[in-house]
DNA sequence: CCTTGACCTTCCCATGATGGGAAGACCGAT
DNA sequence: ATCGGTCTTCCCATCATGGGAAGGTCAAGG
């Protein structure tokens, strides 16, 4: 199967089948004489794997992590449960963060005549120095980046 | 006031502040002979409504809207408004797809013994093949990307 | 046999917002 | 004059992904 193919069957872009190879998180694939890459039903079988735990969020790092319990028969789950639940907690943690965003925003939203006139609740917190008691040391919450696919 | 006291007095960090200028986010700063930037305090007034913004999880494009309109007198609130609520949308579209990865994780993890033994239903739902009634197409939900600070 | 179109290869660049760090200039105080 | 802190610019890295160019390959049809 080529690289083509392997993408259709998995819903893992070739370029990112390639980008995969490249950095080590799947192993250099065969090639036809010519150069093309083949693809084995196995490997097809773990570019899905690969694509479910992006689907779900997990860095490429712990996938690296998860491929190897996965195939390592004397796997315990303790740790595969331990980055799943890591990784729900950092998932949790984002979601918060952006629900307090959004809730903060609604409430300013909805104290907005969103009409012609210029007063608005929404420019005026923003701009406001608001009572800011200390705001200052704006020690920024540590959240990771996240990127949602 | 240099550099450095603006990113204090701000939260911006100097490099965000070059950052910000190279971009035309914030008009480019005065100088001194030496070169060195010199902040107003409307400047840094600027800049604490665009760290404001940030905190929000608003982009630098919007940001850069969102200013203009601050700026612009004749504003109407409803374009503020409407900026607000595109970007609430956006916000919670998000934390519900974090929240849904979430909750798979959960449940599966609930399911996993977590011990020293091999069997482990996050593992086997990654891998399975299981039940994928028309999971083909594998149309990739579609959302931005984001950057939680 | 040759063309055509679909596919493959590698390589480089871009994203968005941010930080790190180097090399060199400058400023203020001792 | 010297030292520590600060400023300048410039380049590189992140993370996962896509875009595109330039060129090689393959299969089908003329």
């Amino acid at each position: 199967m080529n690289i083509g193919q392997a993408a259709k069957a998995t819903g893992v872009s070739a370029k990112m089948i390639r980008y995969y190879e490249s950095i080590g998180l799947i192993p250099k694939a065969l090639r036809s004489e010519a150069g093309y890459r083949h693809y084995s039903e196995s490997d097809v079988h773990t570019l899905r794997f690969i694509r479910r735990a992006r689907d779900l969020g997990f860095s490429v790092e712990q996938i690296g992590e998860l491929v190897g319990l996965w195939r390592d028969r004397g796997r315990a789950s303790a740790d595969v449960k331990r980055i799943a639940l890591e990784h729900v907690v950092a998932l949790e943690r984002k979601a918060a963060a952006l629900q307090a965003m959004s809730r903060t925003l609604r409430h300013l939203a909805a104290c907005c005549q969103g009409d012609k006139r210029p007063d608005c609740p929404i420019i005026e917190e923003l701009a406001a120095p608001g009572a800011d008691g200390g705001e200052h040391p704006h020690e920024p919450p540590r959240f990771g980046a996240l990127h949602v696919p």
